[in-house]
RNA sequence: GGGCGAAUAACUCAGCUGGCUAGAGUGCCUGCCUUACAAGCAGGAUGUCGGGGGUUCAAGUCCCUCUUCGCCCA
């Protein structure tokens, strides 16, 4: 039982790595007997490199995955990868420059397979490298024909509870995808813009009036012109007609009290379609529509002589123009917030286009109360979500008018129009490539279109947990749903997690999981969120897996409270190598002192043994309570400190001797019982987080007398010994060793110095605890003898040997 | 504009339901090679707990207000 001198990381964790995957040692067993611990993980984008902030958040959820197994759990943690839609598409074409425009359907479709599948390995080797406990052959992706297919059951049945609808409605679209996106794909972009004072005509030539404008090259879709009904600068004006510069057509004024009064001129020009307020006017009074961008961004034939131009280059012909003629009194510069596109960062329009939505909007409440039924950890995130749900304004569109993702099931009767679904038993169905059976029932005819949108990737990934149970499939996973654990990252509860609870309520009428834990982000050294499309990143995993061990990096992304930001830098990962150092060395030294350890031979204990355990019951009663709160950091930080304060610097020196000593055999017996039971407890309680040198130290040390395969399949500590007067008196004791130990660094004299004597003054009611504790503390001190005396106060006198 | 979070030692952060001289790690200073560990050990210095009010016998901790920063959403 004796351990090299240091500890290799590089060598030993691959070693376990390997040793995990060939004795499937995470496997999870639908047969086992114990309560299942499921974990919904969120499968990651496959769009690009991994940086250190992914590894922080899912590090995190990895390490209640092994806490929850080491409590007796059959835990069921796949991994998984979100390859379909939009991010997938842009990323094949990035990598392999390329535009899938350009090339056959059918073509892009097997290069984005390609290009992703190579990502997942990348993403699975790194993944192994962490030490991650997933079980990989529960591994899917959202492409999986099997998935697919499950999320076109999804569809059907939304269609069959009458919770989709197709419509040629307002969509927000980004003219550089050319795809409708959701609400919940956009960002503001704080933008500088100008403010146009335009002036328009009365059809009556009575006058004109004044309009503030960002959008000018939007006046030809303008279709009417609001003012608020309690304003008195423009009362009478209701009624009339108003003519729309340059483009000469008249628009009606109409009053509602949904005008801003402060605003520009209190005038405001509704176009179709500038902002969600024009639609809703729209729709109120039932407007004309007059659509001037095209998919691309580029102004149409209604646009006159502006038809073909970007919306940039006509908003600059325009201005121009509107100054020429007179139209346009002045501006001024402005920043404001703008719409985008969270892809690409390009500023999103409002078109008209046939789209499925899923009716959400009359919901609301439900969707609330469903909200209301997870556990948040922490608990303030729910208010993202809560205010999500309030301020939904669309119901979810979820086609997307791209190449690469889960097709609808859908074709459409040439004849008639009407929709044909797919038949369940078929699925999945590519309609571009299959064709329904039967014929319409509207009209009878037999000839169809296949729908060529596919559905956005969320309309897939919000199906986790009914792919995890695999919902409806032959091999369907009893007992699964609601799985026990979501973890997921803050920025995406307005996605990720609204809409898996959406689609939990409106399938099963249940929430998708018990638990959600809501990670924080990794912020680079200077404090600011990592992000792909800002290029900030630092901290690339793998290369920060050449510097660091795993173990490492492990522990500093369970070294903070959970939900809050962390920065990623140098000095923070020294932390984990030197407890992983203490770890080894304690344990190292343990190892050499207990090669005679014999279980059987449990002597009665002595005090100082008693308060060792009695302390670790109390840490691991800390660890605990930590970790079911899925407060990783605070059971860490107790368990070190434990560890560090209590177990290393007291109590080894302490019974050094005893462990050293030859003649005091049941003394030696009774500590070695009490440091094995401590140092098995201490690495079980580090397991979750230094998962590789735990195991280590478990086979190397503890294994034999253990017998279990791996320390993430022995159990959590669980309170075997406590006995509070040991306790007690065992941390009043420490104060003695405390004074003798500053006054021999104050007298510049090592630890090993010889002391004369202590006289300890004690309440006379402590005396006898603290005296059964003489032998420990004389060793300890190196002190000749221990004078006890009575007194009001514990004191301790430290007396030097006479020179 | 609304919401959420943060503001505590030079740095990174703990401080739960208010209670004894406010903690940890790093860094700094002084020592010490102590039969595991100098990547260590012992000791030490450093804080108007963002500002201002209030509640209370008692407030980083509760209430109000202001300031700064970050994030989310309009």
């Amino acid at each position: 039982m004796t351990l090299p001198k240091r500890y290799r990381p590089e060598e030993s964790e691959p070693r376990w790595q390997e040793y995990w995957a060939e004795r499937s040692i995470f496997r999870y067993n639908p047969d086992s007997k114990r309560p299942v611990y499921s974990i919904d993980t969120p499968p990651p984008t496959v769009s690009g490199k991994i940086h250190m902030g992914h590894v922080f958040s899912y590090v995190q959820a990895e390490a209640m995955a092994r806490y929850h197994r080491m409590r007796g759990m059959e835990v069921f943690y796949p991994f998984c990868f979100d390859d379909n839609g939009l991010p997938s598409e842009r990323f094949t074409e990035r990598e392999k420059n390329v535009r899938a425009q350009d090339m056959p359907r059918r073509q892009f479709v097997e290069l984005c397979l390609e290009v992703t599948k190579e990502a997942e390995e990348m993403f699975r080797d790194l993944w192994t490298r962490f030490g991650f406990s997933c079980d990989w052959d529960l591994l899917y992706t959202t492409i999986d024909p099997w998935v697919q297919r499950l999320s076109q059951r999804s569809f059907l049945d939304l269609n069959r509870r009458g919770l989709v609808y197709r419509k040629k409605s307002p969509t927000l679209w980004c003219p550089e995808c050319r795809t409708a996106v959701a609400q919940a794909e956009t960002e503001d972009s704080e933008q500088a813009s100008v403010f146009h004072d335009l002036e328009f005509p009365l059809a009556d030539g009575t006058g004109t009036i004044p309009i503030a404008t960002t959008r000018p090259e939007l006046l030809p879709a303008c279709v009417a012109v609001f003012v608020n009904p309690d304003d008195p600068r423009w009362r009478g004006l209701e009624g009339k007609k108003a003519v729309v510069p340059v483009f000469g057509h008249e628009v009606r004024i109409l009053a509602d009290p949904g005008v801003d009064m402060e605003k520009g001129s209190g005038v405001v020009m509704c176009c179709t379609f500038g902002d969600t307020t024009d639609i809703d006017w729209w729709q109120d009074y039932g407007l004309d529509l007059r659509i001037v961008l095209d998919s691309r961004g580029h102004m149409n034939g209604l646009a006159g002589f502006l038809e073909g131009m970007y919306w940039k280059k006509a908003r600059k012909v325009l201005v121009d123009r509107l100054v020429e003629e007179g139209f346009r009194k002045g501006g001024r510069d402005i920043s404001h917030a703008v719409n985008v596109h969270e892809r690409c960062g390009t500023p999103l329009e409002y078109l008209v286009n046939e789209q499925w939505f899923v009716r959400i909007l009359d919901r609301k409440e439900e969707l609330l109360k469903r909200g209301s039924q997870v556990n948040w950890y922490p608990p303030h995130f729910k208010v993202r979500f809560d205010h999500w749900v309030e301020n939904l304004k669309w119901d979810w569109c979820i086609s997307r008018q791209r190449y690469y993702g889960v097709p609808f099931p859908v074709w459409y009767c040439t004849g008639c129009g009407e929709p044909i679904f797919a038949r369940e038993e078929d699925l999945p169905v590519d309609p571009l490539e299959d064709s329904p059976s039967g014929q319409c029932q509207n009209c009878g005819g037999r000839s169809f279109a296949p729908e060529s949108d596919v559905m956005d990737t969320w309309a897939t990934s919000s199906l986790t947990p009914q792919i995890n149970a695999k919902w409806g499939e032959d091999d369907e996973r009893e007992g699964l749903l609601p799985m026990s654990l979501r973890p997921q990252a803050h920025d995406i509860i307005r996605t990720w997690a609204f809409y898996t609870i959406t689609k939990a309520h409106l399938h099963s009428d249940d929430i998708p999981w018990n638990d959600i834990m809501v990670s924080g982000h990794a912020l680079n050294p200077s404090g600011e969120k990592m992000s792909k499309s800002k290029g900030n990143v630092a901290g690339d995993p793998l290369l920060a897996l050449e510097q660091y061990s795993a173990d490492e990096l492990r522990y500093w992304s369970c070294s903070s409270k959970l939900g809050s930001d962390v920065l990623f830098s140098e000095e923070v990962l020294g932390d984990g190598r030197r407890l992983v150092t203490k770890l080894w060395n304690a344990v190292k030294f343990g190892a050499s002192r207990l090669e005679d350890y014999d279980e059987a031979a449990k002597p009665e204990l002595r005090p100082y043994d008693r308060w060792i355990l009695s302390s670790f019951t109390k840490a691991a009663g800390w660890a605990t309570t930590g970790m079911d709160e899925y407060e990783y950091a605070t059971a860490m930080n107790r368990t070190e400190h434990f560890f560090w304060k209590t177990l290393c610097d007291n109590y080894l020196e302490i019974v050094k001797s005893r462990l050293y000593s030859e003649d005091d055999t049941v003394g030696r017996r009774s500590a070695q019982y009490a440091l094995y039971r401590v140092l098995y407890g201490c690495l079980r309680l580090f397991a979750p987080v230094l998962v590789h040198v735990t195991e280590e130290l478990y086979q190397s040390i503890f294994r034999p007398l253990e017998g279990h395969e791996s320390i993430h399949l022995a159990p959590w500590p669980s309170p075997e010994y406590i006995d509070h007067r040991a306790l007690e008196y065992g941390d009043m004791s420490l104060r003695i060793i405390e004074e003798a130990r500053k006054f021999k660094s104050e007298s510049n004299l090592s630890m090993a110095a010889e002391l004369e004597r202590l006289e300890v003054t004690a309440p006379e009611a402590d005396l006898q605890g603290l005296r059964e504790m003489e032998d420990d503390l004389l060793s300890v001190t190196r002190a000749q003898s221990i004078i006890w005396l009575e007194g009001k106060d514990l004191s301790v006198k430290v007396f030097p040997p006479e020179v």
